[in-house]
Formats: structure tokens, C-alpha cells, sequence
RNA sequence: GGUCUCGUGGCCGAGUGGCUAGGCAGGGGUCUGCAAAACCUCGUACAGCGGUUCGAAUCCGCUCGAGACCUCCA
């Protein structure tokens, strides 16, 4: 049952059978993002998709290669005027260096990340530490006869490779179309058309980053960095390559063409893209102002946020709806994921200290729920069915609890696996924020209390027993009086 | 303008021909000194109009509405 997954494909529009080209071995490349900007809700989407999608894999045993590349490299322009030389130069000094600003927008991405447990990937490329392999592909390209030089540039020869390829196989345009929608764009006027794209760009003078090369001093264009460290760290075809909706074209679409005319083979079998999340129905993104950074999710400091929202509720906002389609953020929605990944949290919880209490006849069946949360995940990664079946299994575990239900010895080992792998280790989610602050010292004090509050009520001296409760819940305690006595837990 | 996607109950969000997810909110109940939690239970939704079918939220057509891409974008 756990080897039957099937993932939806971009190219052919259809769930697929999962074959890797090299088993037990997985190469997977996923667009990771441009460092000029603090991390957003936008940017937590494909992070976890593809963070689910890897811990899956690892899960099904597959050995799994995952580079998540950074761009720094096409997107840095220094906003000084230009002609003013001198103070240009004086600028230059005081500004950042480029360098900087990609570190500083890199460790709070990497920040971010670790706070939404989204593990590291096997490799992270930087796009600035591979100038020399995208040179060399361009050359591929040069000589393959699929790109042309102008002025110091180069671009790629879309007519030409499309009349041997299908140049839009991947969205679904046609090159007669492009022809008679492409807009208006600088540097037009060397270009054969106006789809051609740049594989390498001569740079303006106010362009800081900037390499030497047979062409020009120039850099890459935006497509040739995932198609060269695709190529260098997961070979000329690999598995899968993720990345948003939004990069489908003219991007990925690119980089096809791109390794189409250089190594003669489409590059990818696997295309997966995730889908947007909205704001009051339109996309959330930096250039549109409407982007909620991941920061001010945590502390809730954005005029938009009704209250902070945790790093869990986040990961488990976004995997509560599937990842091709569109999730619209809102208050509410957030409200209803904090609410339900906390029910979710406490059920671990008592899970742990669940005891068998029947026999197998009478038992609750498990093997049937776990089936089904594999199924889920195997129909493309089906975040929000599996999710439905866990919390079907959090009835089981409170009845169980209550003594309305019954589970025997077997049942309930394999109740705990099955939690600890799909929620901790598939999903991701972990308990927050109560290791640290159920030290020893206040957990003992919040006892004594609670045995005051005991005795109080033994005594049928209720006002002080509630008094007691009252003062608890107002530090943000939440007392439980179960039939097995008092519990406490931070909120 | 071109290409494509979507419109599900108060909110979010699965589901792609029959078996009518799940979470949150709301009503009722059990439990409790009370409360909270938990459990049980109730709301019977699929934009509109036609068509195909024994049967459609699910397929087809049209209408309306929303969005994405075509330019950097997760």
C-alpha cells in the first residue's frame, strides 16, 4: 500500500504513477526564492508543499536529493542615478553590498523556514556560485545553434527551437500567440522576437552584479540558473521539479527549452506546481503590497492580523487545503487552523498516556485508518483528506480515553506509530512552545495550587476553589477536570 | 485581447457520475458543584439556466462572477 504513489504532472495534466528514473534514488529541484525581501505567506506555500513531498518520499524509503536553489543573481540594481559618476561611486561605498542584502533576506528566509520545520534541503545553490556552469550551458546552447548574440547578450532562439520542439509544451501556448501578446520590453530591439529570452544579459551600467565573460561583462538570465544547477547536482533528467504556479511560464517552460537544446533531452519527468494563496480572493505578493510577511504572522503585527498566529498554525493553515489549489488567507480561516491544530496537538498528547483496555474483538480497528491516511497521501500528496482521517482517529483516541471505546494492546502500538509518523515526521507538526515553559520550578508551583484547589473543593468551598481557576486561567493556564483527576496545559 | 483555472453549507476547505470528507462557528444533549475539555447529536451545501443519464456538485453547452499567466514574482 505505500508504494503506490501517484503524483499529478504539470507536463501531461494528469496524476501519474510515481517511477523514479533511479530507484531507491530521487532527484527533486524546487524553485527556492529571490533574496531582496523578507519571507511571506507566499513563500511558505511551496516550502511546505515541498517539504510534505519530501518527507513523504524519505518516508517511502526512497533516497531522496532535494536542491532548493536561492536566486541572487538578475534581480539587485543599485538605485542611484545614473551619469552622476562620482557619486555614484561614493554611493557605492556606502550602500550595501549586493552580497549583504542576499545574506541578510537568505538567514531570515533560513529563519523562517526552521521556525515552520520545514528541513533543509540536501542542497541549497547559491545562482551567484554557479556563473561557470551557466556559461557553459549557454556555449551548449550557442553551438547547439539554438541562441543567438546581440550587443553582448545572448538570447535563446524561441522560433527556431520551436520548429523542432514544442516550445510551450509544458503551458500550453502556442508561439503564435506569444507573437501577438508580448508587450513592449527594453532591449527588444536586439532580439530576433520578442519571446526570445535572455540567457545572458549585458549589464546596464548601474547594475552592480556583473561577471566577465566572452559575451560581456553581463549576468545570467533568470532562467538559466535552475536549468544549469539542475543539471550540475541532479543530472541532465531527474524526477521531479516543483515550484509555484506563477514560474510555470515563461519559466520552467524555459528552462525545458533551455536543456532541450543543450543536452537534447527533456530535463524533468515529474512537473509539480503549487497553486497561490490569496488575499481577499487576489494573489498575495511582494510586487502587489498586499504580501503579510511570515515574521508578522508570528508576532501578529500587521494591520491585517486580528491576533499572531504560531509557525504550526501556518504550516497546518496551508496543509489543510491541497496544494494545487488556491488558498485564501483570512483571520477566520486562521482562527479555525489554530483551533484545530491545537485539538489535534492535545490528542498526541493523551495519546501517549492511553492505556489498552479491551481485547481484540471488541478493539477499534487502526490498520483500516492507517490504509486510509496512506491513500490520502498517495493520491498527489492529499494533505487535507489525511488530515480528515487523523482527526477521525482524535475521536478515537478521546473515547478511548472516556472509556467509550476499546482498544487492545496491538491496535494501540500501532495507533502511536501511525500518529508519530504522519503527524510529526509527514506533516511536520510538532508541539510549540510548552518544553520551556513547563520547567520544573512552575510546573511544581502550578501543583501545589491545583492540590489547594483540590482540597478547597473537597471542602465544598467552591468560591475559593474557583478563585484558585480563575487566577490560573488568567495567566493563560487551562485546568481540565477529568474523572482521572486535574489537568493542566499552557495555551 | 490571448491561454487557462475556479465558483461547495455562517467561514475555511475535500470530493469529479450513485455510498452525500474534515476543521472552525452555531443549536441540542451526556459528563461536571459550576466551567472548560471530551463525547453524542442537529443544521442537508454544491453560482444560474439548459442538456446527457435510470441517476450529476461531479459530464456537455450557454450565462453570470472571480482569479492566474502572457512582465519580476512562491
Amino acid at each position: 500500500m505505500e508504494n503506490k504513489l501517484f503524483i499529478y504532472n504539470s507536463l501531461t495534466r494528469k496524476k501519474e504513477l510515481f517511477e523514479p528514473i533511479n530507484a531507491p534514488h530521487v532527484g527533486m529541484y524546487v524553485c527556492g526564492p529571490t533574496v531582496y525581501g523578507d519571507p511571506h505567506l507566499g513563500h511558505a506555500r511551496p516550502a511546505i508543499t515541498f517539504d510534505l513531498v519530501f518527507r513523504y518520499l524519505q518516508h517511502l524509503e526512497y533516497k531522496v536529493r532535494y536542491v532548493r536553489n536561492i536566486t541572487d543573481v538578475g534581480h539587485l540594481e543599485n538605485d542611484a542615478d545614473e551619469g552622476e559618476d562620482k557619486i555614484a561611486r561614493k554611493a557605492r561605498l556606502e550602500d550595501l553590498e549586493p552580497m549583504e542584502v542576499v545574506q541578510y533576506y537568505t538567514n531570515s528566509y533560513h529563519r523562517a523556514m526552521h521556525l515552520l520545520n520545514v528541513l533543509d534541503p540536501s542542497i541549497e545553490p547559491h545562482a551567484s556560485g554557479h556563473i561557470i556552469e551557466q556559461m557553459s550551458m549557454i556555449k551548449k546552447i550557442l553551438d547547439a545553434g539554438y541562441a543567438y548574440e546581440s550587443e553582448g547578450s545572448v538570447y535563446f532562439d524561441v522560433e527556431k527551437y520551436n520548429k523542432e520542439h514544442p516550445y510551450g509544451i509544458l503551458s500550453g501556448r502556442k508561439v503564435e500567440e506569444l507573437m501577438a501578446t508580448t508587450r513592449e520590453l527594453d532591449g527588444q530591439q536586439e532580439k530576433k522576437n520578442s519571446f526570445d529570452f535572455a540567457l545572458w544579459k549585458k549589464a546596464a551600467p548601474e547594475h552592480i552584479m556583473r561577471w566577465p565573460s566572452e559575451w560581456s561583462d553581463g549576468f545570467p538570465g533568470w532562467h538559466m540558473e535552475c536549468s544549469a544547477m539542475g543539471t550540475r547536482y541532479l543530472g541532465e533528467e531527474f524526477d521531479i521539479h516543483g515550484g509555484g504556479m506563477d514560474l510555470l511560464f515563461p519559466h520552467h517552460e524555459s528552462e525545458i527549452a533551455q536543456s532541450v537544446a543543450a543536452n537534447g533531452r527533456m530535463p524533468v519527468r515529474y512537473w509539480m506546481h503549487n497553486n497561490m494563496i490569496t488575499i481577499n480572493g487576489q494573489k498575495m505578493g511582494k510586487s502587489l503590497g498586499n504580501a503579510v510577511s511570515l515574521e508578522e504572522f508570528f508576532t501578529g503585527s500587521h494591520e491585517l492580523l486580528k491576533q499572531a498566529y504560531s509557525p504550526m498554525t501556518i504550516r497546518f493553515f496551508i496543509m489543510q487545503a491541497h496544494y494545487r489549489s488556491t488558498l485564501d488567507f483570512s483571520n477566520e480561516a486562521l482562527q479555525a487552523a489554530e483551533k484545530g491544530y491545537r485539538r489535534m496537538m492535545a490528542a498526541m498528547e493523551v495519546m501517549e498516556k492511553l492505556q489498552a483496555n479491551g481485547n481484540a474483538e471488541e478493539s477499534v480497528n487502526i490498520a483500516e485508518l492507517k490504509a486510509k491516511c496512506y491513500e490520502a497521501m498517495n493520491d498527489d500528496f492529499n494533505s487535507p483528506i489525511l488530515i480528515a482521517h487523523l482527526f477521525d482517529g482524535v475521536k478515537i483516541i478521546n473515547s478511548i480515553k472516556d472509556g467509550k471505546a476499546k482498544i487492545d494492546e496491538e491496535n494501540l502500538s500501532m495507533l502511536k506509530e501511525l500518529y508519530l509518523v504522519f503527524v510529526n515526521d509527514i506533516l511536520g507538526l510538532k508541539a510549540e512552545g510548552e518544553a520551556e515553559s513547563k520547567d520544573d520550578l512552575s510546573s511544581k508551583l502550578i501543583e501545589t495550587l491545583l492540590q489547594l484547589r483540590h482540597e478547597a473543593k473537597l471542602n465544598k468551598d467552591f468560591a475559593t476553589a474557583d478563585k484558585i481557576r480563575d487566577q490560573l486561567t488568567a495567566l493563560g493556564l487551562v485546568i481540565k477536570d477529568t474523572k482521572d483527576g486535574v489537568e493542566w496545559d499552557i495555551e
